[in-house]
DNA sequence: TTTAATGT
């Protein structure tokens, strides 16, 4: 009878320990995960990377990791929040051919590559395709094309004014700066009406999309743009400059959570364009 | 320098 009560006692004693060893290496893996995660969302960011303002269910998004950028993907807009990724001088810039659009099935809800079909909207990239392509390569480039890193955007906007802002950005501050810091992402309008029912499908529609260029360094500078969906695509650039504050309001966004406050407020308060040479980029004609 | 994308 005791023996038996022994043999009993050593199971569940060998069972605990073999527990105990499973929970210890889960846990080391994860903070293993986590540690490398978030080494490469940091090499992926500058001053860290971008995160809310307050916890609403309307700021909440979880940060997927892409070849070359990051998303902050939200399932309650059906939208990127954010997309942030490095941009640097390289000696042969080319794009292969466009991939084609992807389902990213990471996101919560089937948004497929047709599901803009029809509604007036294109499907316009935040990490814009020949950019990420030249920078970061054809992996990067096809994961440009994965639906998550769509946003609703009117055609005058997408294939005109946006365009002419990507165009500048890669050919003329690249390599001006050498490296550029970019996020880019949609602008909602405050109506919660709207952001109900102003949907194609499952997404919603934004109001406007910001762009944020910074030249990191000892003393950096950036340059903010807010363009609304409606425009008629030949406007001068330097009509939409924003300060990164007023972005800041109007997104809950905190786009540089690590920089320090003094130098937060030196960059985000004013606009402040000396040493980027818009005008002379301003106006340079559409492709298209 | 076809770096945007739709609809056929």
């Amino acid at each position: 009878m005791a023996a038996r009560r022994r043999r009993v006692a050593n199971r569940w004693r060998r069972q605990a320990r073999r527990f105990g060893i499973t929970a210890l290496f889960v846990a080391v893996a994860a903070g293993l995960w986590h540690f490398q995660e978030r080494e490469l969302r940091d090499g992926l960011s500058w001053q860290g990377v971008t995160t809310w303002q307050e916890l609403t269910p309307l700021s909440f998004h979880r940060v997927l990791r892409n070849d070359g950028f990051l998303v902050g993907w939200s399932d309650v807009r059906v939208n990127p929040l954010w997309v942030s990724y490095l941009l640097h001088d390289v000696e042969d810039p080319n794009a292969g051919p466009r991939p084609g659009f992807q389902r990213d099935w990471r996101a919560l809800w089937p948004i497929s590559p047709d599901s803009y079909f029809g509604s007036g909207y294109d499907r316009g990239h935040l990490a814009p395709n020949y950019a990420i392509a030249a920078v970061h390569g054809s992996a990067a480039q096809r994961d440009t094309f994965l639906m998550s890193n769509m946003s609703p955007q009117r055609p005058d906007l997408n294939r005109r004014l946006w365009q002419r802002l990507e165009e500048v950005v890669m050919d003329r501050f690249v390599p001006r700066f050498g490296t550029l810091q970019v996020i880019t992402g949609p602008v909602f309008p405050a109506s919660f009406r709207d952001n109900v029912l102003n949907r194609v499908g499952l997404v919603e529609v934004p109001e406007a999309f910001y762009k944020i260029l910074v030249v990191p360094g000892e003393e950096p500078r950036a340059l903010a743009f807010l363009m609304p969906q409606r425009v008629a695509g030949d406007e001068s650039l330097d009509d939409f400059l924003v300060s990164i504050d007023e972005l800041e309001a109007r997104t809950g966004l905190d786009f540089f959570p690590q920089l320090p406050e003094a130098a937060a407020v030196a960059l985000e308060a004013e606009v402040e364009t000396a040493g980027w040479g818009l005008e002379a980029v301003a106006r340079l004609p559409g492709r298209f």
